[in-house]
DNA sequence: AAATAAATCACCCGATTGGGTAATTATTGG
DNA sequence: CCAATAATTACCCAATCGGGTGATTTATTT
């Protein structure tokens, strides 16, 4: 069988429970894939650590520490140590958690209600690059990507302004009445006459099908048509 | 060494081009984690196969098929069988391409330079549940969710309109001035007179510090104040 | 050359808006 | 229990808005 090679995994944890460390470290030290765990109560540690010289492939992070937590470390790992792979451990399945722990970068999301056994499978899988994400969470993952407006591979996200058909005057007044500005203040912007800018807004409502300037903004705003 | 067990995966291609398939199935088959290997001119006979019985555990799926393509595929797929894990095939890094694929399920988009033995990697750490995203996409993911408000665990997300002091009232006539309802629009709705409406719009863009409802209605919307 | 569409402006009119000021009634937190 | 806040309504006023209708100029297309 064409066994994949997996290169030793140097480790890293972040617990601010010790037992918590020391169990873990155990477990995970019988995989001989793995070739080196240092353990640490808190981000601000290890963060020094790698400032000093070890960095690990992989760190797993503990979601409530004390000093800064989870999601702030992953952020500042990333920043200055983009390599270093970060594996969320969260014993609470909060949303907000995951969305925040992906968006800072975080290369998986675990419950720490997993087994060993699948951990380690998720630490292997993100050892190649992979993110993991538990089912719990699939449909916010599903969720943070728009929605294409159609299948047609060269009009997947095709503004919808094209479709109301807005000529690129209309478009250039669109975006200044989503700023906020009235019609002579638009009428200013772009040197015409208040009368003019009127006329514009008055096509603009009709061709998007609504009857005041709020929706038109509305609509503008949650189909990107900047 | 403790190694991962994987289960022997059922595997389908679908790819437009004959000698690709061949060459797939050839390579891919060489692996014996690899049970069977189906292939598909098109997403439409694969659906079908589907239909009529044999499931794969995972699908190679490419962008450009004839009849609907990849992404389009993909959400027929995820809908009726969402156990199917789908792999995209692209040979365009269309960023578009990416993040409707992602939004349509997809557990991995891989660009079609890589070489067979990433190709199982990506396979196996999907089959586990892993998804998969290419160095290029990595910026979209991250961006794809939304940043956090701060990073105290207890207010990631906190809306910005307890930011503004918005009361309980405000918020809801703020959700119909939204909808771009008229005051008396308003009034009708939560019956109170168009005078009160008129007094809680009054209040609700002095507390989000702008001077009339379009700018309200765009910043509701843009930060998520539903 | 003729037709079409885009961009420009004017004038009218009734409805709606935003900014004040002021007052009454719960409700709630110290 | 008292002060503060929220929710309610009324009235006034100037500015803005949305809906018409109509007209001119400049491109672009046919």
């Amino acid at each position: 069988m064409s066994s994949i090679k997996y290169a030793k995994i140097r480790l890293s944890i972040v617990d601010s429970c010790l037992l918590t460390r020391i169990s873990l470290k155990h477990i995970l030290s019988t995989f001989d894939i793995i070739e080196k765990i240092k353990d640490f109560e808190n981000a601000d540690n290890f963060i020094a650590s790698l400032k000093s010289s070890h960095i690990p492939d992989i760190v797993l992070m503990s979601m409530d520490l004390n000093g800064i937590n989870g999601i702030e470390a992953t952020k500042l790992i990333k920043k200055e140590f983009p390599k270093v792979k970060v594996i969320i451990l969260s014993s609470n399945k909060d949303k907000e958690y995951f969305i925040a722990s992906m968006y800072e970068g975080a290369n998986a999301f675990v419950q720490k209600s997993i087994d060993h056994e699948q951990l380690m499978k998720i630490i292997k899988a993100v050892h190649f690059g992979a993110y993991w994400i538990g089912p719990d969470h699939i449909n916010l993952y599903k969720e943070a990507f728009p929605k294409p407006d159609s299948y047609d591979l060269q009009n997947l996200y095709k503004k919808q302004a094209s479709s109301f058909d807005l000529t690129v005057r209309e478009k250039q007044v669109l975006k200044l009445l989503v700023e906020g500005k009235s019609n002579s203040e638009i009428a200013k912007e772009i040197i015409i006459s208040t009368n003019t800018a009127k006329a514009h807004v008055g096509n603009i409502l009709n061709k998007m099908h609504v009857t005041d300037r709020v929706q038109a903004a509305v609509i503008a705003v949650k189909s990107n048509i900047i």
